[in-house]
RNA sequence: GCCCGCAUAGCUCAGUGGAUAGAGCGUCUGCCUCCGGAGCAGAAGGUCGUAGGUUCGACUCCUACUGCGGGCACCA
């Protein structure tokens, strides 16, 4: 029995009491969803529930009161095999072992669905990250939404939310002209302006671009720093490309900032915001009234030289996200941007849209790295630049994800080098890794004995007995196991996945305690029970979790390591 | 000045109103005839920044204060 089967038991025992006049009560007062949690403390047995406590008040009672009322008809659910009452009003529930060692077959059975919800069906969901200028490396700010924000939009997909990762290129403005004003100046031989970019990449952009088309020296000066900042901007943006997809993460759309203003998305946004009514004009420039709601000032779109400021191509951005059909729009932003929460969401309701709804933008915190116990600096226009590629040379791919995923992005995050460096159990992702290979070794031994095939597919569930899996380890695991998809769903819903890492530590060691404990191969001249085979089928169902976490978060679960 | 975030063990950090606040590292002590020791078990280590408030119940929500980080543009 799952925990949500559980859950939807007792509304029914609680419905029933108030249908049998034991409870004094509304059935509209009984809450949709029961919680039903796992007690810290293995002594409370395996789920517990808070309900007594949330309808009591409601009941004219007291919680301990409503519990005892509910006890009896909970002991009457199949698969409980007892109900306490403990505290202040908790109801603990223990399930009989073959109940709870049902859920490994269900799990093996679901494969990769295990875990997946529709709380998100139909949804469509655009989500923005890293959106660098293409002037140069990504750095580390921009690596952890690489790996954030890819593991959030899988999140969103296990919900069932049609989503599309979006990387807004901004290709247009100063920043470029200075980047190209930069590569031809190492191409000429000359020292880089003051304000320009300066790390030893710019000198490689120019040999290449030099080297392909050498011609492109004796072009006349306006024509020669054109050809230089396209030539320019096209390497540093397959390099990009380049570098995100070796990471994992891989953007379903690449828009261009110059494309917006050529496609005339720009009139149709200020459109849309005329009809709205929240433009006006004001000392000759075009101002948004983003005061209406709740800016702090409003916004300039159309300078008084009858340029477009930055805030107007995200206005049409925007609006142009919406017209290609997402009813949601997610932005994260790095925390020097958290000014723009206010006026985006400004924007969102100047356009006719419920911000609450059709808007969200997540800021992550800063990521600091230590190496040698001293900070290292990082910054993007000197040259000292801390890279997603240098991280992944230090540390690989996995470890450079799960190390930025597994924690949640709205505080500081410090990365020692020095340790992430060292493949050891200091960073969790070997740890659970470790398990996964463990899991799959075991399994591998078992079909080498010929105790049962190599491939859970191929199992037969008749031979597995549920109830055998009584040792308390065993039912440690299948709690952990059981909660994963209440875990997901919950990183979906609050845009977390650091939650699925932290769990995935937690069923990791579910398992290595379940292992040190219960011995699941025959030794030496002993042979197979139906024992080993219960025991291998909860092995199969907790790699199966494992995997699937480690894919939602895009990270490898190895066979070997 | 205004806005956003943070403050939990020696260090780095988890903890979506619930029971005795957790993990890893570091320190100390145990466990390998046998499935992967990248493991397991145990010890020590806390006024959850401070003060109020809401609640049956607050690390969690609210207010003020203190400290730290980041941000304020007709720049991009």
């Amino acid at each position: 029995m799952t925990p949500q089967e559980l859950a939807a038991q007792i509304r029914e025992a609680v419905l029933a009491a108030i249908a049998g006049g034991s409870l004094l009560l509304e059935s509209g007062d009984v809450p949709a969803q029961i919680v039903v949690d796992r007690p810290k403390n293995p002594e409370h047995g395996d789920w517990s529930t808070n309900v007594a406590m949330q309808i009591s008040a409601k009941a004219n009672s007291n919680p301990r009161a409503v519990a005892q009322i509910l006890v009896p008809l909970l002991n009457e659910i199949k698969g409980v095999a007892g109900v306490d009452i403990a505290g202040p009003g908790f109801i603990n529930i223990k399930l009989s072992a073959a109940s709870q060692g049902e859920l490994a077959a269900a799990v093996v059975a679901a494969r990769v669905d295990f875990g997946r919800g529709d709380s998100l069906a139909g949804r469509a969901i655009n989500i923005e990250f890293i959106s660098a200028n293409p002037t140069g490396p990504l750095h580390l700010g921009h690596t952890r939404w690489a790996a954030v924000g890819d593991a959030i939009a899988r999140v969103l997909e296990t919900q069932g939310a049609k989503v599309a990762r979006e990387f807004y290129i901004n290709d247009r403005g100063v920043q470029m002209d200075k980047f190209g004003a930069s590569v031809q100046a190492r191409a000429l031989g000359q020292a880089v302006p003051e304000d320009g970019y300066h790390g030893s990449y710019i000198d490689d952009l120019a040999k290449q671009i030099v080297a392909a088309d050498p011609a492109i020296l004796d072009l006349a000066a306006d024509a020669r720093l054109v050809a230089f900042r396209e030539a320019a901007y096209k390497l540093q943006l397959a390099q990009q490309q380049g570098v995100l997809d070796g990471f994992n993460t891989h953007f379903d759309v690449w828009y261009s900032e110059r494309s917006l203003h050529e496609s005339a998305a720009v009139d149709r946004g200020f459109a849309t915001l005329r009809e709205q009514g929240h433009m006006f004009e004001l000392d000759g420039a075009t101002w948004l009234r983003t005061t209406d709601f709740g800016d702090d000032k409003d916004r300039v779109l159309v300078k008084a030289d009858g340029e477009l400021t930055y805030f107007a191509s995200d206005t049409a951005y925007y609006v142009d996200k919406r017209n290609r059909g997402f009813d949601l729009c997610i932005y994260l932003l790095g925390a020097d941007h958290h000014g723009y929460v206010h006026r985006l969401r400004a924007v969102s309701a100047c356009a006719g849209d419920n911000p609450d709804v059709n808007i969200e933008v997540l800021i992550g915190q800063m990521v600091k790295m230590m190496k040698g116990g001293e900070e290292v600096r990082l910054s993007k226009r000197a040259g000292n630049i801390i890279t997603l590629e240098d991280l992944v040379d230090e540390v690989g791919v996995d470890a450079a994800r799960y190390s930025l995923i597994r924690y949640p992005v709205d505080s500081p995050l410090t990365l020692d080098l020095d340790l992430l460096i060292q493949r050891t159990n200091d960073n969790p992702v070997y740890y659970v890794q470790y398990a996964h290979a463990r899991i799959a070794s075991v399994i591998r031994n078992a079909a080498d004995l010929g105790i049962i095939d190599a491939d859970s597919a191929n199992w037969n569930q008749a031979d597995f007995d549920p109830s055998l899996l009584v040792h308390e380890r065993e039912g440690q695991l299948l709690g952990l196991l059981a909660d994963y998809p209440r875990v997901v769903s919950s990183a979906a819903q609050l845009r977390e996945p650091h939650r699925i890492a932290r769990h995935l530590e937690e069923v990791a060691t579910g398992y290595h305690r379940f292992y040190d404990a219960c011995r699941v191969l025959p030794q030496g001249d002993e042979s197979a029970t139906a024992l080993t085979i219960s025991r291998l089928w909860l092995c199969a169902a907790a790699r199966q979790v494992i995997a699937n976490g480690l894919d939602v978060l895009g990270v490898s679960a190895p066979e070997r390591m």
